[in-house]
DNA sequence: ATATTCCTCCCATTGAATGGGAGGGGCACG
DNA sequence: CGTGCCCCTCCCATTCAATGGGAGGAATAT
């Protein structure tokens, strides 16, 4: 596939140099990035040059390299994600304001859950959460949800798999995790304790598209004690479906606009 | 710098391909994305082939394909502009909340205004502001501002080239254009009518960072008639403000919260 | 003064990129 | 039901860009 002697195209090479930056990571040197990433020093410098020339990657001002702008507005200007965090963000608002903990919106992306917005609060519990940072699918209440609401057979394969255990509450046994999508289902929320983060709690609902199928989860997340679900549920529900109304009724198929809509 | 007969590199073309796709035009056959970048086919085909192993472009419903998920992670999570937009994003709710139209943030790329985040205010002006989309320096409240408080090189650059007019209002003489922008730095504030836009005011005020250097606008876009620049130019400036000491206070260099701070 | 680490460029080798063309499937129109 | 049209996909001989070890040089640390 490629000239390389590592076997690898052009194009996974380019997309592991980008893959290398990350928010704790956003600024690197070009010797640091070719250890990073395992190509040749003279390979990657000459990688790293075209990105520069398309702006993909742009110069630091200590002579190291970082993602461009350019890059960001590719992939966020013809991107759903884009649209979605935009239709989103005003319902994310209403309820961070009533429930004043950090709020989340994920989705499921190949077998993860990837956050694509964030509300913090200043002074509330640990949020590990990070936009575009994925978590794995059986240790938040976002992954969870987003798995209850999943075709079987793709619940069967995560269950088949080794879960890792993250801490003394994470659910990894078949058996139990089933109970536990049951549970959600039927309440229509997920409510988890600490199960990749101790002291934390976790509540998380399903977004709906058009009705049916699930396309994100929304959530919050609060520290150990201060869990009001009786007030914290009903306003992630209601957030949850003004957000597929607006979904809805912002593309001319589907239901549009069957309910009125105050100012 | 490459085998095809155009005489474009493997990456620039690439480029070519996710750039094709904008919000209007978020998903396309790979046919029409060939006579759309000028590509033959076969080699469209070919590259479509890799960017969805690469999980870079996705499969549509109907055949299609459209910028995928990864794309946005990739650009996302270590980017500098994912960092300004979740600091600024409670500044611009403030600004939202109390004047109540829509309220963007950008910044200067490439000699244009890339909008990165837009709060709209249903029922307001016309808003042709796009998340990730661009505006001509010269056309916008925003653009006015960030070239109002750039280098004197930039400026000349820029008063330089030939103009293009797109309403009555837009100022596109040089001489004109250097008062407009002396007086902007006085008042510390744009507020010009539908330069862009008929019927529509658009106000901005710079944000610094490290207190002298600008690296964004924040901006209103009202109606004719509905201008209250008292009201809005006091919430655009503490906005701004609130944004500076945000951005400095996140990073260890710079003046850290030297300001006193309620939750 | 010496060592280390970085960036940059060179260039002979090699095999991946190229793209015209052919084959096949699906849909609409007459 | 046939015909035309458009799309996707694959093939393959040709060609030239990608590769990466190594060297030179600059900057900084020891």
């Amino acid at each position: 596939m490629a000239n390389s002697r590592s076997g690898d195209s052009l194009l996974s090479r380019l997309v592991t140099i980008l893959d290398a930056f990350d928010s704790h990571r956003s600024s690197m040197t070009i010797s640091a990035l070719s250890r990073r990433v395992g190509i040749p020093l003279a390979t990657t410098h000459r990688l790293v040059v075209q990105l520069l020339d398309e702006r993909l990657l742009e110069r630091d001002a200590d002579g190291g390299v970082r993602l461009g702008i350019r890059l960001w507005e590719l992939a966020s200007r013809g991107s759903r994600t884009t649209d979605l965090r935009e239709i989103a963000l005003p319902f994310m608002e209403d309820v961070h304001a009533v429930v004043q903990q950090h709020t989340t919106l994920s989705l499921l992306d190949s077998e993860n859950v990837l956050y694509i917005e964030r509300l913090t609060t200043r002074g509330s519990a640990v949020n590990i959460t990070q936009i575009a940072g994925r978590l794995p699918i059986h240790a938040c209440s976002s992954g969870l949800v987003l798995l209850a609401y999943s075709p079987p057979e793709f619940q069967d394969d995560v269950l088949g798999r080794e879960l890792v255990r993250y801490t003394e509450h994470t659910v990894t046994e078949p058996a139990a995790l089933r109970r536990l999508l049951a549970g959600i289902r039927q309440l229509g929320h997920a409510s988890v304790p600490g199960i990749i983060v101790p002291n934390t709690t976790g509540i998380a609902v399903p977004v709906f598209e058009r009705g049916d199928r699930v396309i994100a989860a929304l959530n919050v997340i609060v520290p150990f004690g201060e869990e009001d679900l009786r007030a914290t549920v009903p306003a992630l529900k209601t957030a949850a479906h003004g957000i597929s109304r607006a979904l809805g009724s912002d593309r001319p198929r589907g239901g549009t606009s069957r309910m009125p809509r105050a100012v």
